[in-house]
DNA sequence: CTTGACCTTACCCACATGGCAAGGTTGATC
DNA sequence: GATCAACCTTGCCATGTGGGTAAGGTCAAG
């Protein structure tokens, strides 16, 4: 199967495909004699992992100790769980850092009318940290 | 004042305000004869601004709207909370996507022991998008 | 005069991906 | 056999927001 075929199966694009090669995070394509990368079924295997865990918000580096662990048939479940929670929390910080800017800028957004006029507390607010 | 004690002052590196010169966010400093660059307290409130508004996660380019607003004294109060509404629907946008994942990797973490075995429910998950 | 702290410009690095260009291959149609 | 579209190849550049580092100029104190 060429590489466009691969890409369409997986949801990836054929470039991040070449690029997760170029980074070793997939070993070296076979190639046909007119030098085409082909895929077999699985290669596929782990392109669709690949994707998963990027849909899951895993790191590149992340996915390849997950394929490490994955390949791993002496695993312990634990080491994926860690991973796992290691990402929830980095999610979890993310979450609340977003959520205070968003609830700071809410309470300016509250005070300020939203007219035609020039006073604006979301400005001022901007302004404040001015150093004197 | 030269650039590192107005890094100092605001809280950004002397390096970031180069970075912001040069991509236009700021007019092109003073400069001493020796070519050292000066600010001025009215510099150092711009740059305090564009700190203020960074750390409340506008881009550059929303800092640089805010920005044109700020010296507008034409401006409508409602174009300022206008941009601030969209900043906050991305944050909504990003906050909701980021808990979905966490959510989906907690359901899979619960279902995993976190043992010594190879079972793992979390690989199981990742594999399963697997192409036929 | 020396020393150290500061400044200057100009590079390379990260992350994950998109885009474009120039050229080779393949398979179908004329 | 020629042509054309659709595919493939490699290679380079760009994004955004910085950090790092090197080679060199400047300034003030001792």
């Amino acid at each position: 199967m060429n590489i466009g075929q691969a890409a369409k199966k997986t949801g990836l694009s054929a470039k991040m495909i070449r690029y997760y090669e170029s980074i070793d995070l997939l070993p070296e394509a076979g190639r046909t004699d007119s030098g085409y990368r082909q895929y077999s079924q699985q290669d596929l295997h782990r392109l669709a992992f690949i994707k998963r865990s990027r849909d899951l918000g895993f790191s590149l580096a992340e996915v390849s100790q997950l394929l490490a662990l994955w390949q791993d048939r002496q695993r312990a479940s634990a080491d994926v769980k860690a991973l796992a929670a290691t990402h929830i929390s980095e999610l979890e910080r993310k979450i609340s850092e977003l959520s205070g800017l968003r609830d700071t800028l809410k309470d300016l957004m509250e005070n300020c009318q939203g007219n035609d006029r020039p006073d604006c507390p979301i400005l001022k607010d901007l302004e404040s940290g001015c150093c004197h």
